[in-house]
DNA sequence: TCTATCATGTAACCAGTTACATGATTTT
DNA sequence: AAAATCATGTAACTGGTTACATGATAGA
């Protein structure tokens, strides 16, 4: 990462403040984290767990805090925060709210790269894109109203508004862009030219 | 990636799209994206553009094209766009266009864990972020402007656009966030006291 | 001519993903 | 009791980042 974190994967983070309720072994935090749901705002996996937790160790930030085993399953190490891990938890978490970072969502590439679609076809493909965007948002209201409704405080349910937010305003975008598709100022004509005189084909 | 595309990073993309101006060396790729201004929109540096070219070739998306030789610089080789290459860029583009999919901002992340941070840190941490994300704003502006007057057609500045719908959308939330926060409505207290009755010190 | 920067590529390293292994429990 | 699923972990592979190597030109 850019950042010169010894950490860099967000998953460390959420590890860090999982660890912050207390000490546990990593298939545990597996299992909380996703059971909190999780997995909407972290991209992890089984697997990434382990590994990122390994990291976060050789880092320093989290430590052995015992060995137990329970029949003759596996043994599990669990693992707890240390004080460079509290530490390191407060400020990557300030850094993250302060600080907006140049990001690469991949609507953005793929309009970087738009010219290399005709633009009949890719009005087509927003109004498609409006329909995914307003399923999108469906799924965020419900999962925020079935939380909201079995008691969880709104608190918790920020980042799903954030993400409605960043929602809207995309499906407000692709309705704007479209509208100049439609429209005749001479947007689809130059686009249309750029298709006819370059050729794009090199066999 | 979850996409059961043979090559899955955006980088390949762009590089798909760029040779489909015509066969280039991985150097110009590079020299070319950068100067095109694509850094904004796609992440990638020197090294990556051959690594994505070799999978590319692996894919059957590309294929050398020949190697020159000028002075006594190391050869270099010329890689072209294949048929499959050609209908990969399309497939794919349609697809990014259509289909959105679930990413991970960094803000969701912090905002998904921002309970770890007492309410009185995070408003000023808001503030601070309100300021960043106006000079993003301003600096995508600047761009967009420069561009406009140097003479791009506004086609080819669309991603920058949306990149401001989002931010304007960042802002937004960031302000109403705050809002809750300074109101009265019990917000700051719940807050609170999670974290009075969470002691989070386990040493 | 010495030094800096450009042009071009390779190699070494670290991170992340996926698949696999194995005993325990639950379901049919 | 066979099949499926859960609990727990490891290992192998692939991708991405960084640092390095080396000749060529250009500026001081």
């Amino acid at each position: 990462m850019s950042t010169r974190r010894k950490v860099g994967n967000l998953l460390g983070l959420a590890v860090l403040s999982s660890l912050a309720q207390g000490p546990m072994h990593p298939y545990e935090l597996s299992r909380t984290m996703r059971a909190h749901g999780d997995e909407r705002s972290v991209k992890f996996t089984h697997g990434s767990i382990y590994m990122v937790v390994e990291q976060l160790e050789r880092a320093g930030f989290v430590a052995e805090h015992g060995t137990e085993r329970d029949g003759q399953r596996p043994e599990r190490t669990v693992y707890g925060l240390t004080g460079e891990g509290r530490r390191e938890l407060q400020e990557w978490m300030r850094d993250l709210v302060a600080e907006p970072r140049h990001e690469y969502p991949e609507f953005v590439t793929a309009l970087s790269l738009i010219s290399a679609l005709p633009p009949a076809d890719v009005a087509a493909l927003l109004t498609r894109r409006l329909d995914r965007l307003a399923a999108l948002r469906d799924e965020a209201r419900t999962v925020v109203d079935g939380a909201l409704t079995a008691g969880v405080h709104p608190l918790f349910l920020v980042e799903e508004e954030y993400r409605m937010a960043q929602l809207d305003a995309d499906s407000a975008f692709t309705r704007a862009f479209l509208a100049r598709l439609d429209g005749p100022d001479g947007w689809t004509r130059t686009w249309q030219d750029h298709h006819d005189t370059n050729p794009e084909e090199i066999p």
